[in-house]
DNA sequence: ATTACTATAGCGCGAGTAG
DNA sequence: TCTACTCGCGCTATAGTAA
């Protein structure tokens, strides 16, 4: 209902919570219509009874109705859910084995401390590693583009350790956080760390498959 | 436009995040449109740069660009102050002298302590009566209809004393807060109490104006 | 000033259809 | 299957104008 623009903008005039003079020459300004054209649509609405009217003394006066902000908080509604939707991320996986490379950096102080300090919690020395399904495939690439928890490189004696990033997440209600180097080759795999040891605690083996969910 | 319709649409089907796979016919049926007008629309989107499109292996792939993000996130803003302002109500008044008809309901026990309790401050004893503006006279109607903090009725010896309700409220940053009756005659005077002597604080005296922040 | 009618102009929708 | 063209009908917006 293109009615919905008419409606909007007298709600942003406050017309939700009293009634608000206004004319449908004005109300025809500020939406760029004709007169006419906004004559005839506050008709429709006053004929829906999504708003009312009253000739008062001096300018019409105009005020929505119940039925009227609620179709607006139907609207609202939806945009909530798609910026709250943006603030989530939820990809399914299998449960694969790893070469133990996650376990032995997870032991390095420099990625260690950092995890701790800015996941709050002190990660079990291991990765669990997900495959992410091949439908799921887009999903890396909105982990690769969002900022996430940074986590800084550091030098070790003459070796390099590279930067990367982490999101708090969870599977089957067990917090938990998604951790991935900032520069890496093409993969389909997210390696996870949690306080425990997931593989124990939430009873998974090798080709269980889960879904993860991860706060961008 | 229109096309804002759509373009929401598609956010609701995760078209933010990435490329989801949908086609023309299927954007149609949801919209109740024809596979015709949903292509043109999609046409226009593209032009707009509003959305991007993939011809992928199987169904078309289409995400909403930033600038898309942008239009929706415009959208939403203006549901967010819509829905803002419903909570908040400002009025503005003139100070006049009442007949300490308030200070003396402060002083009893039956009233002070629940506003005490409800209000989370101890009031002073005496109301600032603010005259409000032939103006905003439909302001009061709002207040009458609202459920605001409510305050018990109660007897003491023979007297009965009424039920009221009551707001917290804002004066030029001081706090402060909203009491009237349930029951009113008409009248366009709002009273309000602080835990300070707002006339003091504020330096107030008669005829001043002052602008009433009013928290619904 | 307003609102809102009627008549007309023009745009948008969808059927048919090609690629 | 899909997209997207043309074309004709019809709806909708606007100009003119009455009340």
């Amino acid at each position: 209902m293109e009615n919905l623009r008419v409606l909007k903008h007298l709600a942003m005039m406050d017309a939700v919570k009293d009634f608000i003079p206004i004319s449908s020459g004005e109300i025809a300004k500020m939406l760029g219509m004709s007169q006419q054209s906004s004559s005839k649509k506050i008709l429709e609405l006053i004929d829906d009874e999504i708003i009312e009217r009253r000739f008062g003394a001096k300018k019409p006066l105009i005020k929505i109705t119940k039925k009227g902000v609620g179709l607006l908080q139907k609207e609202y509604a939806d945009y909530q859910r798609i910026f709250e939707a943006l603030k989530k991320l939820s990809a399914k996986g299998v449960v694969i084995s790893g070469m133990d490379e996650g376990r032995y950096y997870l032991t390095l102080k420099g990625y260690k401390e950092q995890l701790k300090r800015k996941l709050r919690f002190s990660p079990y020395e291991g990765t669990l590693n997900l495959k992410l399904l091949s439908s799921e495939s887009g999903k890396l690439n909105i982990l690769k583009e969002s900022a996430g928890i940074n986590i800084d490189g550091f030098q070790d004696g003459e070796r390099t350790f590279g930067p990367g990033k982490c999101f708090h997440a969870k599977i089957r209600n067990a917090d938990c956080a998604v951790i991935m180097p900032n520069r890496s080759h093409y993969s389909n795999v997210v390696e996870i760390i949690s306080k425990d040891y997931l593989r124990e605690k939430l009873k998974l083996r090798d080709g269980d498959e889960v879904e993860v969910e991860i706060r961008l």
